[in-house]
DNA sequence: GATCCTCGAGTTCT
DNA sequence: CTCGAGGATC
């Protein structure tokens, strides 16, 4: 590709690398000396990437002072100058999708070593690539006596007051019995970094104190392992791991990097533990898998992860191409932070009337999907987070799936960037919008006379635990209301097809489709129904609650708050609001109808038989489970007696953990509350 | 009165 | 999944 197109020297890629020359080396400075980035990792990575691209095609445009010639930043003046020994490498990149890039660097290294095919697999070890900031530190007769900086490679700075500070990194190396000796002298390469936890709180000091708020935790360490004043940096919360080694004397060198590893442990020195050894490519390929479902799991932030070759022999073998060992590469993972604009911040309305502030974003791709929107939760979190329409913001895939706008970045604001305001009446009906004292929520108060709170109310209504009435969706509903074919409930089982059929994106076989299933959710349980009708602060749970209580939805209409109360989770509050919701005069004639129409409730069900190892225990669902639904792992436990709930705490008997658990797994390691796979758990509903 | 535990409600994208 | 808030418990 490059030999074909070499030639002629377009006059637009001369001046395209000369701009992406200039922004890279503004973003370096911001970034590196000051401190204060102006763009994130992700995005410096793309520019970086074009330009290398561009110099790689053009040599020509290839100069002495281009960014893509150096490692780092400059020396600042204030921290001192420290020579590297050995330079501190950087490790070429793997810029690949999927498993290509364990693969290209396993044939890279067995063609260099001069393996042929059939030649057994080369053993690697691989390494998380923590996001913090590299550093080297030099001990003497097993004395931290420097710890300087990476800088551009050559020469860092002296940081070893700051470094000192930091607790986890021992000022003598230990020596043990059994434990190799220490060596004369002894450079540690490793990474400072800040976990998140420590970063969040950190940050809520700052904002405390009306300080700065750093962007990333990455970013906070680089600024407290560089403060001028050590007795700042000691009170920030840093931490080490080790993973490399510059000059050393003194000592017999073990064989592997993980043996090299292993020693810098029984001397005290913090490695990490989630290392593996590892065979061949595939070995490589599962370890990245591995470690990308952990990702949001670990207490620090990675970009990646890291592969070596484990012997040392080979490595030296291998060697150094210009500035980067052949025998490592990084491998890095999609980028879960980006920077995006805030187009505009709409509102939305919830089926309880409920405000909500939505920020429209400039889309973005940010761990793996396009993200277009945001919530912004309430008029609260948008003053916290001071965001403002035009701001450029920083986005992240919480947890998993659901996008979060994290922070705004203050100096990046326009002049012409607008606050959000609370509207005073409903985007829907016009009516008056209310925020109670002590209430985070504003709420529309037309109540059902606002036609999105009807829609709302309609969709829940359907919706797959209430009724579950298939193929009717937002569309639907939509043009049903715009159009006053649905007002209530009861409205549905008076659809017929030709009127359906007239709908846009509806054919008569969908409109008969849509009919049948309206007739077919008649059959259902007191329990949904109630729950179906949408009653504030009362969910599935206390739905199912008081269809056991009362057993007969005209028994349940005339109870009085007192009598509610007596029903287990029901305090004041959701008497009150069932109390309220069963005195309004069109609700009661919104049941009869529906009653009329032909609902009408399957026996409350006793429990079929009770598992013993599943009665009256509390399970708690997290992942995705091999063949079983969430929903029919669920109804499982339920018919055996046991109880599902949705958070882990030490009253929780069981966690089922699927693939890709989140932090409810944590947690329940935490807790040391017992942990299922789908198997064990079947086991336990069978056992009678 | 404080603390812990659950539930309810709202939300994204494929 | 996460937050806020209701309910139970000590």
């Amino acid at each position: 590709m490059a030999a074909g197109s070499d030639g002629a020297l377009p006059a637009d890629a001369a001046s395209r690398a000369q701009e992406l020359r200039e922004q890279l080396e503004a973003h370096n400075s911001s970034y590196y000396v000051l401190d204060a980035p102006t763009v994130l990792d992700a995005e410096y990575d793309r520019l970086f990437g074009e330009l290398q691209a561009l110099e790689g095609r053009y040599p020509e445009l290839l100069t002495v002072d281009s960014p893509t010639q150096r490692v780092g930043g400059k020396v600042l003046d204030a921290l001192q100058p420290v020579t590297h020994r050995v330079p501190m490498l950087s490790i070429q990149t793997e810029t690949d999708i999927e498993d290509s890039g364990a693969v290209n660097f396993d044939n890279r290294v067995r063609k260099e070593l001069g393996l042929a095919e059939e030649a057994p697999p080369v053993e690697y070890t691989a390494e998380l690539k923590f996001d913090g900031l590299a550093i080297s530190l030099r001990y003497e007769q097993g004395v931290l006596v420097q710890a300087a900086t990476r800088g551009d490679g050559a020469t860092g700075e002296d940081v070893t007051t700051n470094v000192r500070t930091i607790r986890v990194i021992p000022l003598r190396l230990h020596q043990r019995a059994g434990a190799p000796a220490v060596p004369d002298t002894l450079e540690v390469r490793g990474e400072i970094y800040i976990d998140r936890r420590d970063f969040e709180s950190l940050n809520a000091a700052q904002q405390a104190a009306s300080e700065k708020l750093f962007v990333n935790p990455r970013n906070a360490a680089a600024g407290c392992i560089r403060q001028l004043d050590s007795r700042i940096a000691a009170r920030r919360p840093l931490s080490f791991f080790a993973y490399g080694m510059g000059e050393s004397t003194g000592w017999a060198l073990p064989a592997t990097h993980c043996g090299m590893l292993d020693a810098f442990a029984a001397w005290g020195l913090p490695v990490n533990t989630d290392r593996a050894v590892v065979s061949g490519a595939q070995g490589l390929i599962d370890y990245h898998r591995r470690i990308g479902e952990a990702r949001n799991r670990l207490p620090f932030d990675i970009d990646g992860v890291v592969y070596k070759v484990n012997s040392l022999a080979l490595q030296q073998q291998l060697g150094f191409r210009s500035r980067e060992p052949r025998w490592a590469v990084a491998h890095k993972y999609p980028a879960q932070e980006e920077l995006t604009e805030v187009l505009d911040i709409e509102v939305q309305v919830g089926r309880t009337g409920a405000i909500t502030p939505v920020a429209r974003l400039k889309p973005v791709f940010v761990g793996g999907v396009t993200v277009t929107n945001a919530t912004l939760h309430n008029e609260d979190e948008v003053r916290r987070k001071d965001i403002h329409i035009g701001d450029t913001v920083v986005v992240r895939r919480a947890g998993d799936v659901i996008p979060e706008v994290v922070r705004a970045l203050a100096e990046r604001r326009p002049a012409d960037a607008r606050a959000f305001v609370m509207p005073q009446t409903c985007p829907s009906c016009g009516a008056a919008v209310r925020r109670d004292e002590d209430e985070a929520v504003a709420r529309c108060t037309a109540g059902l006379y606002c036609p999105a709170q009807r829609k709302q109310a309609l969709l829940h209504f359907a919706s797959r635990r209430a009724l579950d009435i298939d193929g009717l969706g937002e569309k639907i509903v939509d043009q049903l209301v715009d159009n006053s074919i649905l007002r209530t409930p009861a409205d549905l089982f008076r659809l017929e097809v030709p009127a359906l059929a007239a709908l846009e994106r509806m054919g008569d076989k969908a409109a008969a489709n849509l009919v049948q299933a309206i007739g077919q959710c008649r059959d259902t349980t007191l329990a949904r129904f109630i729950y179906a009708l949408g009653i504030r602060n009362v969910g599935e749970s206390t739905a199912r609650d008081l269809a056991a209580h009362f057993r007969d939805i005209n028994v349940l209409m005339a109870a009085d708050e007192l009598r509610l109360q007596q029903v287990t989770d029901v305090g004041p509050v959701v008497a009150q609001s069932v109390a309220a919701f069963f005195a309004d005069a069109h609700n009661r004639a919104v049941i009869s109808d529906l009653l009329a129409a032909g609902i009408h409730f399957a026996p409350i069900a006793e429990p079929e038989q009770l598992a013993p190892g599943v009665a009256g225990k509390t399970f708690v669902l997290t992942g995705t489970l091999p063949t079983l639904s969430r929903d029919e792992a669920k109804a499982r436990i339920e018919a055996k007696g046991g109880k599902v709930s949705g958070s882990v705490s030490k009253k929780t008997h069981y966690v089922v953990a699927g693939g890709e658990a989140g932090s409810k797994l944590v947690k329940a390691q935490d807790l040391g509350v017992a942990i299922l796979d789908e198997a064990a758990l079947m086991v336990l509903l069978e056992s009678m």
